[in-house]
DNA sequence: GATGAATGAGATTTCATTCAT
DNA sequence: AATGAATGAAATCTCATTCAT
């Protein structure tokens, strides 16, 4: 969540926030250990002295970030806060994100959140939609949101719509500027609280 | 969309096959050359008769499963039908193909949807999103859609919605069976067109 | 020794001259087998009806070729002629050739005659240098060359000079027009015979 | 230039080493890279971190010893001393170059003087000729030579019957003895002064 | 902590050769 | 005779990881 284009801190970070960068652009595969190191101006076998493989330093990433941005959605479902102020919330995080840190965001859609493998990643983005999915139980049970649909699902297609948007920016499809980030918003919320029908 | 189990077929077909099979189940990178021909029953120097590289398999596998769809997308834009009618088929569409080709999805979704490189693939899907759009915009001249919702953001999230619900098959954290494939489809259409608002 | 730029004949010959074709332009292991039966206008699997391997394809262009490179060598040296006009017929020849048959050529000089291993080829370029050494010979025996010199030490810088020349051409480094060839003739023999010093 | 059979020295000098004894015995094709870096007891990886190819072994090897010769040629040019000395002086660098390091003279005279493409290697060839070229011409114009006979092809028939010798070495087919060595020389530079004639 | 030379498992790709038709 | 799909041995090259310094 900070300004990746800055870089002091300490050697750990700076690997971190070269892959990140790396990870961005090449992919995980295609990204080298060496490319990372390079970015970040240390020597490659410096990496496995803060990371046991390349694939640890994605893990910590994913781990590190994803965790930041669970507790930030927690924080909005303890608010006191009627659901549907707390979904939009939750869009707010997840879209705002893009705008503080693009390549973040690009490796968490990208590489991330659709890996199979580990278990890890699996629970932590499961927590995501749990917390997506009690809002909107809540929301249910307020009688601020219809009862007849499937909470899971709804909320499975909230993120995924989200998700999507953010897909759009990270392959360069959509326009981005802090304006059609606003829209995005407003538009994404919208559908999902209103729908498209008149 | 063929039974991808049996395999009579011509050796190419086999070849893609096989590759849309261990591409699902390993990821792009994950599978070896050797692997996609072994399933295929076939010497793996064949994959190199038939296609010119790896990536090729991959490539034409896109190609032309996603040339089909968008097909089938273009045949329901054309039917003589209201627009919200015509949503609802594209979302037929997209969540039946995965009870017919769960690692077809699989590897659409996965590998594809998200590669950045090859141009190719983005103009395909820039077409399927396009017509999604064309549908909205139709439905907004016709007054069965809101037109204060910019159409092309809209096409994205709900193209979007639909994709999260497949990768939930494809993660296994979403049920699907028959039953739950028609309540996907209820779901998605009904936020997308009544909104999740009482 | 035909031209090898039209290309009717029986199929063995076709694909014999295209080989020789191949060969000469990306050299013998950079020629693939369906270059040459592509060359050649053949399916690549007759060239196993022809021949037994690749190899045995430019041991049959150098067989054929040298063979009756060899007999011409062989005619000049049992004319009635003094030693020196002998030495002068076989330069010709050797550079003659070239006009010819460029190909042939540079896969005679670039592909066979440095060639190690098949013992048929050493043999028979062996063959070429013993008759040129005898006419050598003959010469000082008549009082024609000095004989102070070691034959066989001669034949091999005789040859050399004259290669080297097929290879300026074959890089396109010496100029090789109807002219250059005559005067390289004239010049290697002028200094084999009389040498450069005034 | 240095002896090849013992084997101190930093690891790309090792691999450079067994490079050209591999070269030298089985031909740049028939050379595995995992012969040479056996060859020079390194892991064969090694080979890639200092240089970026197998055909990238074989240009060093060519680059760094024909420009020493090119050095060695450089200053016989520039010494003071008529041409046909000067001559003599190339013939036998070139020549005793043979007793020195064998393999590196099968290596440069069978895969590198008749490798066609790379233009390195051209022009740096075209070097060597240019020198002897120049002294050739210098000796016309002291009187030291006849001036009737193109000092360029000259240039490369002179350098053509050494280099034939050095194959006559290189397969074995003419003695190379310390003395045929010196024996080589003479008559090389006889034929080339004074010519077989009488 | 830091470096980068060194390792070697492993993957893709090539292509001569075979053989059913 | 002719074809070209099919085979599979073999080779180059990549790159994550280790480790001596």
């Amino acid at each position: 969540m900070t300004d990746r284009s800055i870089a002091p801190a300490d050697k750990r970070t700076r690997i971190l926030d070269a892959a990140i960068r790396v990870f961005a652009e090449h992919g995980y595969h295609g990204a080298r250990v060496g490319d990372i190191a390079e970015d970040a101006g240390v020597a490659h076998g410096l990496l496995y002295h803060y990371f046991a493989s390349k694939d640890d330093v994605l893990r910590t990433i994913f781990l590190e970030n994803w965790g930041a941005l669970i507790a930030r959605f927690r924080a909005v479902e303890a608010a006191d806060e009627p659901a549907p102020e707390k979904l939009e919330g939750i869009a707010k995080i997840l879209l705002r994100t893009w705008r503080n840190d693009p390549a973040l965001v690009t490796v968490m859609v990208r590489e991330v959140a659709r890996s199979q493998q580990l278990q890890d990643r699996v629970d932590e983005v499961r927590e995501a939609f749990a917390i997506v999915q009690r809002v909107i139980e809540e929301g249910q049970a307020a009688g601020d949101f219809r009862a007849d649909l499937d909470p899971r699902l709804a909320s499975w297609i909230f993120y995924g719509g989200l998700e999507e948007v953010l897909t759009g920016w990270v392959l360069g499809q959509l326009p981005d500027s802090e304006e059609d980030v606003g829209q995005a918003e407003r538009v994404a919320v919208e559908i999902v609280f209103r729908g498209l029908a008149v």
